[in-house]
DNA sequence: TTTAAATTTGACCATCTGGTTAATCTATTT
DNA sequence: AAATAGATTAACCAGATGGTCAAATTTAAA
């Protein structure tokens, strides 16, 4: 029964995340989810009261999901160039398998700001600023980061990250058309973002 | 008669517009567009048959605008460098006019890539890159570009232009936490890429 | 085996939504 | 002024959609 009930409510929010993911909120048809699940429509609101609610929990744990793979840059015992690799290899990898994640994240944050509250407030950024800036005071001076330009560096950074996949259809519309693979492109990504950021901070002596 | 006619078509066409673009294709309804143009609801059926002919006209004005603000970029007269200061200049002062067409460009083309060949098909892309290798053939000597790399170049210029409107919600909800100013953020920013992004390229000797 | 609780379903409802239509209003033409 | 064509509206419709409910079914406890 507990084995029967995780399967069902967990074949609901599989399925629901699916469909949300493809369609949006405003996309998404609960009869569709329900179809996904191969359940009753009933039954969706049985474990979840509303669309509302089902969305809330889907959307919170993608989000969570999605921050998280952001955390480990700042306990890895890496120096910076290498915490910047290992980012860009770890981030692109989990879009690789997650390809639509972003642009709905981004879509639904749009959407809604009220949600990026909650995420964000978790989120001691200043804390986590100064902690990457001891960990790596040495290093840091060899690098055109200051404190004005910090968001800067950050958005360059996620951007350079995030940016191919939310523009996927595009960027690989346009590729098609003059002889590039796309998921080739993507794979380079992982080595040629790190390199071309490094190069552009590189101080010239 | 003709001048009232303009008028109407025009005020249903602005409304349609502002309204997709705030909720989307799915999000937008008929009765929010025929309340916004201050009109009747049957008269967008009147003008425009169905919604799908009206978010049609709407997207593919919309569509074609942001590619054309790519085009200049081709023929004026500048060294590859100042090109590049160019585009994000005018690129970026555009977007801080339409802030959220961005993020509905990339989310359309994602719900009906169908929509995405018609637009890219009129552009020859591999064209274009010959007309640019061509008027730049001495100057590309010092950058790192190369046949291979263009697509993560084009993208990488694309999305630090593109990223910071299309992720605002996101990346402004930080940067008040951390006191950064999002406007100045996008002001300084019609600078730093190009900074960044030569710097990156130019081949330490 | 009986009983009670939890799960699942089919049928149903109120509301919303895109779209239609017949009638009214406006303006131009004759 | 009458007629005609185009513009605008109120009322309406069919289908979709989120949500409810009582009945049926399954599961667990007694």
């Amino acid at each position: 029964m507990t084995e029967n009930d995780k399967l069902t409510e967990e074949k609901i929010f599989e399925s629901a995340t699916e469909v949300f993911i493809e369609k949006g909120m405003d996309g998404a048809r609960m009869q569709d989810i329900a179809d996904h699940a191969g359940i009753n429509k009933a039954l969706l609101h049985y474990y979840y009261r509303t669309k509302d609610r089902l969305f809330n929990a889907v959307f919170e744990k993608i989000a969570g999901q999605m921050f998280k793979k952001f955390a480990p840059i700042f306990d890895e015992n890496l120096s910076l160039e290498e915490k910047l690799r290992f980012f860009f290899r770890e981030h692109i990898t989990f879009m690789q398998k997650n390809p639509k994640l972003p642009l709905f994240i981004l879509n639904e944050f749009h959407r809604n700001p009220g949600r990026i509250r909650k995420v964000v407030q978790k989120i001691d950024i200043n804390k986590l600023w100064t902690v990457l800036e001891a960990q790596h005071k040495e290093e840091l001076k060899n690098y055109n980061i200051t404190r004005e330009t910090i968001p800067q560096f950050m958005t360059t950074v996620a951007g350079m990250s995030v940016f191919p996949f939310a523009a996927r259809p595009v960027i690989a519309s346009i590729m098609e058309k003059m002889g590039y693979d796309f998921d080739q492109y993507i794979e380079e990504r992982k080595e040629y973002a790190p390199d071309f950021i490094i190069n552009a901070l590189k101080k010239q002596v």
